[in-house]
DNA sequence: GTTTAAGTACGAAAATAATCGTACTATTTT
DNA sequence: AAAATAGTACGATTATTTTCGTACTTAAAC
């Protein structure tokens, strides 16, 4: 599947956390944090949909939508390709990019040194 | 400064290698992976230079282009934007999303618990 | 000293992405 | 049942990004 753009990701990150939703919902949520009119909100998810990234349920006549897409592989591909892009490759440079901006918490921590564990113990 | 495109990044990246480059040097890089024209690089890269992306050592005929911006930077905006717009915020989905594509190697590994440890001394 | 090759400049087209207005339809409210 | 409200459809416009042809210039090769 072809890589979402920019606002295509918007709406799948919230379609992500909802599971389904109206176009009214959608709308709500991005208009949070942005200036949009109601059909452009619309006619995205219509294209969306055409392009084959939403399903959609027409029973009702509020539409309802969801992603085809699941949240972890689109993450896949998009740290593949900023990996390529602009880190080199080096995944131990993103890791340490992100980390460093985003402090994980005590718990996290943990997580990640666990993740890192199972890594080493594979690698053999 | 705005958000390098998808293929302003490609340019970027080469000349974050190379220190410095003629838009020759840059076109023989991208050409190995993608069909373009040389007269495009060159407008990519006048483009980027008018946008003050990218400084132009005129000295000689043929330009020498470098970057405005470095890598650390860009990394930095790019890291925070896929952060908040695909990993909900959460830096250590995106760290383990990116470790488990492209293992680190056992010095890589050290590295980064290191950089752990580092952040968990500093958080308290 | 011509011709060829390697450059730059730049307008304009093509492709892609995002926005919105208008028309139309179905439901709810009064 | 009329009016208001909430929906979908979709063409058309605008904005942005990418591509490329053509003109012109300078340096190198013959």
């Amino acid at each position: 599947m072809s890589k979402p753009t920019e606002s295509e990701l918007e709406i799948l990150s919230i379609l992500w956390e909802l599971k389904d939703a109206s176009v009214r919902q959608i709308h709500e949520r991005l208009a949070e944090t942005k200036e949009t009119g109601y059909t452009t909100t619309l006619k995205m998810m219509q294209l969306m949909h055409a392009k084959g990234m939403l399903l959609r349920d027409e029973e009702n006549r509020t539409h309802r939508y969801r992603p085809v897409v699941q949240q972890g592989e689109t993450q896949k591909s998009l740290v593949k390709n900023l990996l390529s892009i602009a880190f080199g490759g080096s995944s131990t440079s993103l890791a340490m990019q992100a980390l460093g901006q985003e402090k994980p918490s005590k718990e996290e921590l943990k997580e990640i040194r666990a993740f890192l564990d199972q890594l080493e113990k594979e690698n053999r």
